[in-house]
DNA sequence: AACGGTACTGTATATAGCAAGGTACTGTAA
DNA sequence: TTACAGTACCTTGCTATATACAGTACCGTT
């Protein structure tokens, strides 16, 4: 799997994954890695980013399978700017389609 | 337009650009940016790394434009990569669509 | 002769993903 | 009861790629 192309767009993913339900850091790995090979190493400090961009918040919540969870929540800016970074992706996938004539 | 989409990407507009006729440096930077937003200072180090690799020979041809102008040719191996690139990104898309839920 | 367009090159910087490492809790099997 | 696998979190150093910025040089037109 190319890691270029996975660049900007895990970070949609996310943030994606946040729009319908709160979710911890394990669980964003477990479920995008279902389709694109992703580690830990690489959510965990996107989540961290997007915390200090103020567009997550954090609640932390026990769990009775290990340690207890981080919970990431989306703002109002997290959600601005999933719909911004989702109507840029597939803007960009369109631009794409036209340059390698798969367009029509 | 996000930065980080473009990673790798141009790579595979490049490739797919040169299957069918040799190009010159100045021409695919104003073929890519009739949609993407791209400058010179991206496409000449990823045409210098492309023949490094093998993936590209140049010839120079002089031009009544200006200065003799360095096309770039696909190498059997370049071919190769263009092909497989292509799928890949095919692949990513699809892959990225379900976990966005634009699947069905 | 000066300018704008064409064409190529080099350096320094920012960013994101990754491998590899670590901590610590829980339940199960040897 | 000890060892292990699974869960859950985090950090550091590395690498690749795109960009900004700067520079060189050729051509035709004004």
């Amino acid at each position: 799997m190319n890691i270029q192309f996975k660049k900007g767009v895990l970070e949609l993913c996310v943030l994606t994954l946040l729009q319908n339900d709160d979710r911890y850091g394990y669980e964003l790995v477990s479920r995008i890695s279902q389709n694109i090979e992703i580690s830990e190493g690489t959510i965990y400090p996107l989540l961290r980013r997007l915390q200090k961009d103020g567009n997550v918040t954090t609640y932390l919540r026990e769990s009775n399978e290990g340690p207890p969870r981080k919970y990431y929540k989306l703002t109002e800016s997290g959600k601005k700017m999933c719909s911004e970074l989702t109507d840029e992706w597939f803007g960009f996938v369109k631009k794409v389609n036209i340059i390698l004539g798969r367009s029509k």
